[in-house]
DNA sequence: AATGCGCGCAACCGCGTAGAC
DNA sequence: CGTCTACGCGGTTGCGCGCAT
């Protein structure tokens, strides 16, 4: 009874260090992408997905793994406020981390610690709530402009379809005000407190890394869909 | 010393979007 | 223009480890 038709092809559960190995050398010597056909090529009998996602996020160079240093924790915390459950657009503000890392820390170490920090599973800002149903994620994606660098499209493109849908013109509304709001107290925020650096050199919030920051902000600003502030 | 419980982390799954055909 | 495929993201689940009893 082994040679089954319906045999798993697809391996799951914890990498071993050897199929790290083969896909470690295998990406670095193609390169990223056609995950689809990692596996067969290189012989690991894994999904695209799991590939990338080993990749991504244990095997890619410039990972950071360990504790969280308390100005990335910090870091965390106010773009959380600011972004909700946006993991990826997080852990793009922190060198060496990962959206999946990112998300395991707040959901672990820094949503209990906050006041209406809620339990697993249900880890939105309590502000955001509403806006984090799934049916409501995609309206988000597009009003909030996703500042993929794989250039997705533009928040404005969108504006056009919205004819009638005025429930989707106030969601919009409502996001802008948000964001003007939590931007200025950012500003602020960053006026009054700037970061330091660290001091073993990790993270740097002060120039450079602030105005790489700022520009999801200012991509969102200049697209149209805030105001001045 | 053994058992149970809780916590943290790694990985999987489903959905949405973008690009190719 | 419509359909298909691949990629990326966020939510959720399961496993392993450490601590408390």
């Amino acid at each position: 009874m082994e040679s089954k038709e319906a045999k798993p092809k697809v391996k799951k559960g914890l990498w071993k260090p050897e199929e790290d190995l083969i896909l470690k050398t295998y990406v670095e010597t193609h390169g990223e992408g056609n995950w689809s056909t990692v596996s067969k090529k290189s012989g690991l009998m894994r999904g695209g997905k799991s590939c990338r996602l080993r990749w991504k996020n244990y095997l890619r160079p410039n990972i950071k793994r360990g504790g969280m240093s308390q100005e990335e924790e910090d870091m965390i915390i106010r773009m959380h406020k600011l972004l909700g459950n946006r993991w990826s657009l997080i852990a793009g503000r922190l060198p060496g981390r990962t959206d999946n890392e990112v998300k395991n820390y707040w959901n672990t170490h820094l949503n209990k610690r906050l006041p209406s920090g809620k339990r697993k599973g249900t880890d939105s800002n309590p502000d955001q709530d509403d806006n984090n149903t799934k049916e409501n994620k995609s309206k988000r994606l597009r009003a909030l402009g996703d500042s993929q660098p794989t250039g997705n499209t533009s928040p404005i493109g969108s504006t056009e379809e919205l004819e009638g849908k005025d429930q989707e013109k106030e969601e919009r509304s409502a996001v802008s005000d948000l964001w003007a709001q939590d931007a200025q107290s950012m500003m602020n925020y960053y006026i009054e407190s700037p970061m330091v650096p660290d001091n073993n050199g990790t993270f740097v919030f002060d120039d450079e890394p602030f105005l790489a920051y700022w520009d999801s902000f200012v991509l969102f600003e200049s697209v149209g869909c805030g105001g001045d502030w």
